[in-house]
DNA sequence: CATCGTATGCGTACACTGTAAGCGTACGGT
DNA sequence: ACCGTACGCTTACAGTGTACGCATACGATG
């Protein structure tokens, strides 16, 4: 009555890679990717640093996993609906997960991204494009474009500064103000964005933008 | 017969901090910016360690120096000219510094960037959609926007594989093939792709888009 | 010219990082 | 009952940012 062999024990749970990359998320998730070290990592595994590493080569290969994870996370629209809705689906369901783990635009940019995971879902959304008749050309636009904007946008919500920090410089902006004048007329709007619903406003644009060349 | 003090004497060339920036700047861009350690810094302005603590709070002082750096090195655009001839301009300069120097696409992720010279460049981009007439709230729109599509496509480019990573992924290419058929449909353009290009072809229809906004 | 405070560079030290190398042990198959 | 092997532990090393205290050389002052 033995199973395949990968899988665990019920008597005693032992380390394998999929446990170690969801607890590096996890942790990653609460305080942030750069308080994650091996040791920590260990820890909460109740593991020391160095036996992490009989499942995974490299921190750069548990990055690699991580951002593997995130994209495999990503919910996939019905293929039957129309290139415009599965493009708004997609791109909404990939600001919602990179919103979730906002290290992945981090993971990203510090290494390349050529896992089964990643490809899978590139594979999906240039699907979209050409299966509605769109060349080889304009995919590789569309494609190009949509991934600009999306990591743009997770990007810059990664980055905004939270109200605690707009508070700390409160007492400075009489002074900026008159120096960027410009900047603080549009200075509420950017303290109150709304990221998601700017993403979407964008999309919106890149949308009405493809479709014109659908013909 | 003396200057204001904070001139440097002829006869014997002291640190400061326009110095260490600087020769930061030219350390990251040609060793790259993980290579760079307040040693080897140092060591390259024959000065210790510590010694660069004298005109630098901090690493991350020195990273926010370097950032500024690059968007005072952004030329502006001739104000007289036409909203949308100013904004290709400024996106065009704005992604040659960042190719130039595209560790900043990297320290920009890492943290927030609120120095004067980026303010200034803001403040400037700002000023271009609200003298063509756009109002504060579009306005806004148009700098997420942009500020997105020109960090996505820098940060695409700096991540983009060289030549010599798919040279070395070339022997398995026929599996991938087959297990993401869409992506490779599209491979040759993937390969060969022009980032600048990409991002001008995408910049025209964001500016198509937002100047149906304006009337 | 002598003196002195201050600015700035240097040396040392510490806590922390990723990870290489070798050791011990407990499990699963025979 | 045995044994090979998979997996966790221990130790160690080179490298990191930077705190702290000392040394020195400069510009201003008497």
């Amino acid at each position: 009555m033995s199973y395949d062999g990968n899988v665990t024990t019920e008597t005693r749970t032992t380390l394998n890679r999929d446990r170690v990359v969801e607890a590096a998320v996890a942790y990653a998730d609460t305080h942030g990717i750069d308080d994650m070290s091996m040791r920590k990592l260990g820890a909460e595994l109740g593991v020391e640093a160095m036996s992490l590493y009989n499942h995974v080569d490299d921190k750069a290969d548990l990055f690699n996993g991580m951002i593997d994870y995130v994209f495999g996370s990503i919910q996939l629209p019905d293929p039957g609906l129309e290139w415009k809705a599965q493009t708004r689906a997609i791109g909404k369901e990939a600001m919602e997960q990179f919103g979730n783990h906002s290290w992945v635009v981090f993971l990203l940019m510090q290494q390349g991204n050529t896992g089964p995971g990643s490809l899978q879902f590139m594979d999906r959304v240039v699907s979209i494009f050409l299966d509605a008749g769109f060349n080889e050309n304009d995919t590789h636009h569309a494609w190009q474009m949509l991934a600009s904007h999306t990591m743009g946008y997770a990007f810059q919500s990664a980055v905004a500064p939270d109200s605690h920090e707009y508070a700390k410089l409160e007492p400075q902006l009489p002074q900026l103000a008159a120096a960027f004048p410009n900047v603080a007329r549009i200075a509420p709007n950017l303290f109150n964005c709304a990221y998601d619903e700017e993403y979407l406003f964008g999309l919106e644009i890149i949308i009405d933008g493809l479709e014109s060349r659908l013909n």
